[in-house]
DNA sequence: GAACATTTTGTGAAAATCCCCAAAAACATT
DNA sequence: AATGTTTTTGGGGATTTTCACAAAATGTTC
């Protein structure tokens, strides 16, 4: 500690809301203190003057998410995860936030949480700025305590949600006992989410996954672990209306922050239907497992494919993959069209392929393949005779859409 | 024997064929004896006098199935079946057919088989139709003595045929060698065709059964067996290019004979696709059964559905069945059209359905419904909102489509 | 029964699809 | 090289489908 005044904060400080007081009295101004992922810790009670910015943290009991993106994007929280100094913040009046200092709580090369000084009145000097170092590194001890506490209650969650994921807590009434021993108010309807990442999840990963989770309100995270390479949710939308549309949007925004903030790339998201059952958590992961099994199968035609009800005739495939490994079936249509193709080297199979994706869209598929759309409709032509198929009957359009499909993931 | 002149066959008849020629000598005409599938048994040789009809049915060993149609047609083989008298036919031009006279011979109440004699110079009086009565009664024991020697032959072929349905002859060599041995010679390809009866077969409709199958030339019947409700065949098309075409063909004729001469109804017909290979045999013979189970279970949907390569998406019903039997699955977009129909009794489910099923076809499916194109177009955009069906996209369509299928079933 | 929402039907114009023909190109066969 | 077959592309007109809008009918709610 290499200033001239004594330290200040070197009391015995008995709650985390006394200590920012006392930094408040110390620096004549209002004192905030969040945790690593903006949740509110405590505040200073002394001082009226504040900002809506802080009003707003305060009531919700945690940074709004517009102001901690805003932060992310203009370079506050990268900065504060970067030095121990105290950074100036200019006020941003869209957002609600006047001008104040803020300072990382670090504990090795960790940070712990921060601690915002509102300058209202004043402007803070530098004398303040090494008192405001001084507290944050008083706070550190206060925080670790804090943190070990939470690591006992995540634990229990951990556990809790593996045994819900596993179908190993059956009775009704069991599961919403735990959920009230673990203080979580279970949504009236639920999903379970999983976001497969390109390699297994670090500790560093974990820190950042947590981070965004944590700052996220657009939905209620209400459990989540991480097993391997894997990242999995159970969430519900906070608006009834449409929770689909709701996780979609947090799926989005979640790899775009990733991606932006941290620079993971290629992740595939998963998640199961909507259920009101939490009896059904198991079988909601096994959902999105399978989604992400087809995913993997199936890399292009299910891109943009997400959640397990708009799997389709996908969600069946595992079945019919397996049906078809045990018999010697072939459908005769697709054989004869492959023979042909084979002996003039056409490409009939590829085209009937596209244009059953296609959803029978002559335009559409003509276009995917590069062709006059009256090219097309010769090569129909031909498929129906070459094939024998009979482009009126759905029955025989969709085997052959589904042995088409299998067949190409059994070529691979 | 109430007749006036010495039996002149009462002598000792080494061959039927030497028979043939007695009687002709006898009558003074060209004779030829049938079994009584109008298999060619024996044919006086004295004579050249013939017409066209005697001719074809000499060199292929049977009678023309134009003929014996049309003999049952215009009433002669019927009256056979009924009298143990003569019977006059007159000539038909059209099938080359000259005045005749046939008698049936018969053992007990059965028609071993049948005597023609052409009147070629003359026209036969009362005393030669009590000669031709005699002649019948002596070809009689001849013809017994044939059949317990076919019945014998027959009852091998059923051995090795229920052996290949079954699976339980692999080898190929040895499935080859036992067709040898049978004197049957394998088509190039087959396949196994099942027609189900409403009642179990009785010995009388067999009889029926055997004598349409004999008398057929468009299709080769490789082997056949009845099972209870089930007549089995393993048949062959006679012409290679499009052989599920005859067999087709086949099976109309055979449904409207049994009708028109027997009066049997209602029966399914069901076949495989088309095998090269007769190790395959057990493995068609499941498709039919297939085809039959999934009739039965879908009777209007598959209604002129016979044949397992046209089942189309349906080969996978059972499978189907089974998986979500075993499941509380249920279609998300399904319940909530079922739910709407319920509060507001509107029929989106069933108009879905029908949609689907013609193939996403407007018209057709506004004709069905009896509602106006854009009635429809209306409740298809309804649909599409209240049960987030995405009409574009197959692979939704398709589940739902089987979904709908399934529950149909399951609502039985 | 009035007010309102939902559903059905009709109309007509724009858009698309379908169908037939023909020319050109590509390919196969001899 | 000559010939015939298959495939691709184009044009253009008949037909169908799609879509928006409006009126009428029906159903719901208070």
């Amino acid at each position: 500690m290499n200033t001239r005044l004594p330290d200040p904060f070197k009391t015995a400080i008995d709650s985390l809301d006394d200590f920012a007081d006392l930094i408040s009295q110390v620096l004549k101004c209002p004192i905030t203190i969040e945790d690593s992922n903006h949740r509110l810790l405590a505040y200073s009670t002394h001082d009226e003057r504040t900002d809506p910015a802080r009003i707003s943290t305060i009531i919700g009991r945690r940074v709004p998410e517009k102001v901690i993106n805003q932060l992310w994007k203009e370079g506050t929280i990268p900065a504060l995860l970067k030095t121990k100094e105290p950074i100036h913040v200019k006020s941003m009046d869209d957002i609600g936030l006047s001008h104040r200092v803020a300072i990382s709580i670090w504990k090795d090369e960790e940070v712990l949480g921060f601690i915002w000084a509102l300058e209202i009145d004043k402007l803070l000097n530098e004398e303040d700025f090494n008192l405001l170092k001084k507290a944050a590194n008083t706070a550190k001890n206060k925080l670790l305590q804090l943190q070990t506490r939470k690591n006992k209650k995540e634990e229990r969650f951990q556990e809790f949600f593996w045994k819900l994921l596993t179908g190993h807590i059956e009775d009704r009434e069991e599961i919403m006992e735990h959920f009230q021993t673990m203080q979580i108010t279970p949504a009236s309807s639920f999903a379970v989410l999983v976001f497969q990442f390109q390699k297994n999840i670090t500790d560093k990963d974990e820190q950042n996954i947590s981070y965004i989770l944590k700052t996220t309100q657009r939905i209620q995270i209400m459990l989540y672990t991480i097993d391997c390479n894997q990242l999995i949710l159970l969430v519900s939308g906070t608006n009834m209306e449409n929770p689909l549309n709701e996780i979609n949007h947090f799926v989005q925004t979640f790899m775009s922050k990733t991606m932006e903030r941290y620079g993971v790339m290629d992740i595939s998201p998963a998640y199961s239907g909507i259920y009101d059952n939490y009896q059904k958590i198991s079988k909601a992961y096994k959902e999105t497992l399978a989604v992400l099994s087809i995913k993997e199968k199936f890399p292009l035609e299910t891109k943009t494919i997400h959640n397990y009800t708009k799997l389709g005739i996908y969600q069946l495939f595992d079945l019919l993959l397996e049906k078809r490994k045990n018999e010697t079936y072939e459908n005769p249509s697709l054989k004869m069209l492959e023979e042909y193709d084979q002996k003039h080297n056409s490409n009939l199979v590829e085209t009937l392929e596209i244009f059953l994706t296609k959803d029978n869209n002559i335009n559409d598929t003509a276009k995917e393949l590069n062709v006059h759309a009256n090219t097309l409709n010769y090569r129909l032509k031909r498929i129906a005779e070459i094939g024998e198929v009979d482009f009126k009957d759905p029955n025989q359009k969709m085997l052959l859409y589904l042995d088409l499909k299998l067949k190409k993931y059994q070529g691979i």
